[in-house]
DNA sequence: TGAATAGTGTCTTTCAGACAATATGCC
DNA sequence: GGCATATTGTCTGAAAGACACTATTCA
């Protein structure tokens, strides 16, 4: 029987694990998705989500938002964990179990920092993904589908929003993420009744247009609505 | 770099993987939780919840699916992964990074096939836990939690209910994990509008009042609702 | 003044929730 | 007939959805 002085560690064959991130933006008005050009075996040149092996004493969450960090400098932002893929032939070298998160962050905040890193990293659009390596498509496709619903039930988009924005800005990326237009009216009624918006005093200005009122959250925390 | 012949499996110290599951089912009433009483180190003489070290060609799902049947029986059950918890010193054995499932199934389905085991196993309720070993009781509380959420805006219940069943049967289940009463009429009227129950012709006699109409689940497969 | 986007209100429909009386079987 | 649970409909309030015009700034 095991005992705290004869328990052994390496009694078990072990999987590794590692974390993925699945790190959403919008650029050019699209919602887009960091991946890393992959340089070694399995799956050189393919894209890849960027991720890594978990150390023994780290963990899941904090790793994460290390990967995160490391690839584009980024440092506070909406980070949930997304579901763990474990199919045992999902990667050709070795049995790899992958803790899944997503994270959203403006574009504005992004640092990048892999000038003295040697991988090549770049944003894609998610309807117009490149040849992905692993199960990778899949964990886009779920992550893709959870951000689509929680925007709907929840305040995260605030995560894809600067410090300050317009209304019309927030629609954009419903729109663009649920694909379809909205109705300006009832979905800045539905905005507002949610009662999470604080109006500055502050407004665009230098657009040959009328400049638009500026708001921000109260409280850069997800809650769930109703 | 790595090649497919130079790739060293062993390069990297690996943490543990253990699949944990949350067997929800519905005893005199009550929501239950499958528990094992711990017979070694650590936490010897605690509750835990059945899980075991994830093998290295086994899926995830059927890993979990295993546990359950071997603990009790029951094969075709409604199975979801729920969360992984993974805080480097949840286990003090090693770094064990857990990736937990929920289940669900009637208690008419569970055999008891523990005779030949050493392991002793008990359901307890969920508003009456033992001390539970490990983060189990955390697990535990994000389990339920998505059970009570869930519930709410898909058919998942199915999983707790026999083939053919009435309408007071779902309602008590519904109140039973909401903890709280509902109307009759307006559960009634939301259960059918699913549209997702078929009336059978059948009805539950031999009770000294009036009997109920038996449904069924046209398909036992998730559904969301809406 | 024309172009471009900001900002605003009403009506209709749908869904959730409150609420009570009759029906049926067994004893 | 008495007991226990099954079955059924209406009204009200809240929220979602359809829908069009005026306001403001800059070029």
């Amino acid at each position: 029987m095991d005992t705290k002085e004869n328990y052994d560690v390496s009694k078990f064959e072990r999987p590794s694990v590692t974390v993925d991130v699945l790190f959403f933006t919008i650029i050019e008005g699209k919602l887009q998705v960091l991946l890393i050009k992959r340089a070694a075996w399995p799956f050189e040149g393919f894209w890849a989500l960027p991720g890594g092996f978990v150390s023994m004493s780290e963990d899941l969450d904090k790793a994460a938002a290390r990967e995160i960090f490391e690839e584009c400098g980024v440092k506070d932002l909406f980070l949930e964990q997304l579901y763990t893929f474990g199919e045992p032939k999902r990667d050709p070298r070795t049995r790899v179990i992958t803790v899944a998160y997503y994270a959203l962050a403006p574009s504005t905040e992004i640092k990048h920092v892999q000038e003295d890193e040697v991988k090549e990293a770049k944003y894609f659009p998610v309807d117009n993904l490149p040849k992905l390596a692993f199960d990778h498509k899949k964990i886009i496709e779920v992550g893709f589908e959870r951000l689509k619903s929680k925007i709907g039930y929840s305040n995260i988009v605030f995560g894809l929003l600067p410090k300050a924005f317009s209304l019309s800005e927030v629609q954009n990326i419903y729109e663009t993420i649920y694909g379809r237009k909205l109705d300006k009216r009832n979905f800045r009624k539905w905005m507002l009744s949610s009662g999470l918006l604080i109006a500055t005093n502050k407004k665009i200005s230098g657009l040959a247009h009328r400049p638009a009122l500026l708001y921000k959250f109260a409280k850069r925390e997800v809650v769930t609505l109703n």
